[in-house]
DNA sequence: GTCCGCGGGA
């Protein structure tokens, strides 16, 4: 900012000197001086006050006997029209200039750079004559490097860094930030690290960029590293060094750095600041501490678009997604219009709530303001909807897209995967190949599900050992737990408990649980009471584990062994959770627990299901009364069957539904057997489209069969 | 005399 010194300056040529020459130019004696035209552009420049600068501009042209302009006087100009984004016009009179100095080449440069040109700039910088007049000084690089940031321009980058390590101009602290920085953007951290030990005078920008590289490219570690030696070094921190460390720390969801920083944010004074605001609520939230970054949220007085995003994300990370959906009306109330972020954060909140109804509504807002066209939210269109259990909308979406990223494709192939879609998931995955779309990682925790709904087990092993291999993809856990889900669903029970023996992973509850389905799937007994016993040495309180556990008893009527578990459970005191299906119809979520009689239209929703069982009982459909473990009689046990929350969710969507329209139920537990041969019938029956998300994945049942092929 | 570098939300 400036100084009270050339503002006085400045004050008097603007309130003595600007309204005689407005008034009369034939004035001699009230005529500018040069210096005064020059301060005066500068003061236009910074100022970007496009009217004033003009003026002076006019005045030039009409007070000079010369016609022509000297060199410093167009360096200022072009610096004022660069300074207010007339680049076409900034480059007009760099053009018409008979000759430039370093100076006006610098400065064109610069505007094009900051007007978002990159290329033009190094097409300026390959037409400037290395061998004449012309020397390229540290600002020309320190714009040129800045370039090849830009424009990820990394052979051009490096044939500058041995230009300036040759003329010495490396040492300007500009140039040598800006290398350093055209490295990190590069992702060559190596180049970066170079720079920094090899090139003496490290001042607050060159600790910025670095450790920002390094935690950009995840390089956790290393950037704490650097981090200690800047705190030894006694450096002082700006707005940016609390933003990036703070990125750091929520990085390494270090809150005890976290909050070491947030204190010496306060000593500063920094906290209203809207960057730092908002890097300190995005810390918070990683860290998984929401009231912390909620509180950050509340000091703060002028909350933008960006603020409330970073509170919703907090709460749509941390699994409160009403509450990020809740803050969205909030943030409008105030004022603060939604922007391709926002949208995204509450369709993700959506896709976690498996609320349909609601993301159409966004969906529809988003297209009415022009947001839908973003890369971001139309991803985050494909994610909700899938997840919310109408992959047909998600494909909609998906095709009616222009461009794609990657995020796409996975998007797309996990959502089909998650369906029990295999099919549609790798003809996706085919045509992510066929339109040079690179895969990552995530591609193929998506493609090797999608191989085990199918059964593709060679299949599966190539795209393991192969396909990732060829393509540089270094498989994890994930991977691995898509293989023993391969493996098992094929029956191949013993080769998957000798793949898992076999790797040198770190198996996880996921893993495990993977290979314990399969045991209850083909009634491997033995096998799964092994596998359970590995589970609960891992987490004693999983309780999905003793319920399958029991399950697989049940299922194979070991009621002994039912009752065993129970016992254990009791005695470790994991209780059951009760079985909770809802299903939105008209923006209202109606929640349904097993045995449950307290919705008002109870009646009518239990009359409806008892017609729709008898139905079914027609089709062959026989209660599966064994799988009841309670010591009643069986009349009792079929009524408890009956009562199970997904049947009266059902029930209820198929009274205040359209005939033509699909039934979306959502369950907090797996669903078990006899509702799923229930359902499945009632899906023939009703001839409806009925589509169950429970605890582990997708069912959509219609015309008597389900997509997860009665394997889950 | 005129020109230059680092940062936030999915």
């Amino acid at each position: 900012m400036h100084t009270s010194k050339p503002l006085s300056l400045f004050q008097h040529v603007l309130t003595k000197k600007i309204p005689s020459l407005l008034k009369s130019n034939s004035d001699k004696s009230s005529a500018l001086s040069l210096e005064d035209t020059i301060k005066l552009l500068k003061f236009s420049a910074d100022t970007r006050d496009f009217k004033l600068g003009r003026t002076i501009h006019a005045h030039l042209i009409t007070s000079s006997s010369n016609v022509q302009l000297n060199v410093i006087q167009t360096n200022s100009l072009i610096h004022f029209y660069v300074k207010c984004d007339e680049i076409s016009l900034a480059r007009k009179l760099f053009d018409q200039m008979p000759e430039r100095n370093v100076v006006s080449w610098s400065s064109i440069m610069a505007g094009y750079f900051h007007n978002g040109f990159a290329l033009e700039v190094l097409n300026l910088f390959k037409s400037l004559n290395f061998g004449g007049f012309l020397c390229p000084n540290e600002y020309i690089f320190a714009t040129v490097l800045s370039s090849c940031s830009d424009l990820r321009a990394i052979k051009e980058g490096v044939q500058c860094h041995s230009y300036v390590l040759k003329t010495g101009l490396l040492f300007h602290s500009y140039v040598k930030n800006a290398l350093l920085h055209m490295y990190t953007r590069c992702l060559d951290m190596e180049g970066a690290l170079r720079v920094f030990k090899s090139v003496p005078g490290s001042d607050i920008l060159t600790y910025n960029s670095i450790i920002n590289g390094f935690v950009e490219n995840g390089y956790l570690s290393e950037a704490l590293e650097v981090l200690i030696q800047m705190v030894n070094e006694y450096v002082v921190w700006d707005h940016v060094t609390y933003v990036t460390v703070l990125g750091l720390c929520a990085h390494l969801k270090d809150i005890k750095l976290g909050s070491q920083v947030h204190g010496q944010i306060l000593k500063a004074g920094s906290e209203s600041d809207e960057f730092v605001g908002s890097a300190l609520i995005d810390m918070y939230g990683k860290c998984g501490k929401t009231i912390y970054a909620r509180n950050a949220f509340d000091e703060l007085h002028d909350r933008n678009v960006v603020l409330w995003t970073a509170i919703m994300a907090t709460y749509s990370q941390n699994g409160c997604f009403e509450e990020a959906l809740n803050l969205f009306p909030e943030m409008v109330l105030e004022g603060v219009q939604p922007n391709e972020y926002s949208y995204a954060v509450m369709l993700n909140s959506c896709a976690g709530l498996s609320a349909m109804r609601h993301g159409d509504m966004l969906n529809g807002h988003a297209l009415k303001s022009g947001f839908k066209n973003y890369m971001i939210v139309a991803n985050a269109l494909i994610n909700m909807y899938s997840k919310s259990g109408s992959v047909d909308h998600a494909n909609q979406v998906f095709s009616n897209m222009i461009y794609r990223d990657t995020v796409t494709w996975n998007s797309m192939i996990s959502g089909y995967s998650h369906h029990g879609l295999g099919r549609e998931a790798l003809s996706v995955f085919y045509r992510m190949l066929v339109a040079a779309e690179v895969p990552n990682y995530v591609t193929f925790v998506g493609v090797l599900s999608a191989c085990a709904h199918l059964g593709l087990v060679d299949e599966g092993f190539y795209y393991l050992n192969q396909l990732m291999k060829d393509m540089r993809i270094e498989p994890g856990v994930e991977h691995y737990t898509c293989i023993i889900g391969l493996l098992g669903r094929a029956g191949r029970l013993s080769e998957a408990e000798n793949f898992m023996n076999s790797r040198s992973v770190r198996w996880d509850v996921v893993a495990w649980r993977t290979l314990l389905s399969a045991c209850h799937v083909h009634r491997n007994i033995s096998l799964g009471k092994q596998v359970a016993e590995n589970i609960l040495k891992l987490d004693p309180n999983d309780v999905g584990t003793y319920i399958l556990l029991s399950n697989m008893y049940a299922k194979a009527r070991r009621w002994d062994g039912v009752v065993s578990i129970r016992k254990l459970m009791r005695g470790r005191e994991i209780k059951k959770e009760p079985g909770v299906s809802w299903i939105q119809v008209k923006n209202i979520t109606h929640v349904f627990v097993s045995e449950d009689k307290n919705h008002k239209d109870s009646i009518q929703i239990y009359d409806k299901l008892a017609d729709i069982l008898g139905q079914i009982k027609h089709l062959g459909y026989v209660p599966d009364i064994a799988s009841v473990v309670h010591d009643v009689e069986d009349e009792q046990k079929e009524e408890y069957l009956s009562f199970h929350s997904e049947k009266l969710a059902i029930a209820f969507g198929l009274l205040n539904t359209p005939s033509e329209a699909p039934i979306h139920v959502i369950k907090n537990l797996r669903m078990c057997h006899d509702c799923h041969t229930a359902v499945k019938l009632i899906s023939m029956v009703a001839q409806r489209k009925i589509i169950v998300r429970d605890a582990n994945r997708f069912h959509c049942f219609q015309s008597g069969t389900c997509t997860c092929g009665d394997y889950w």
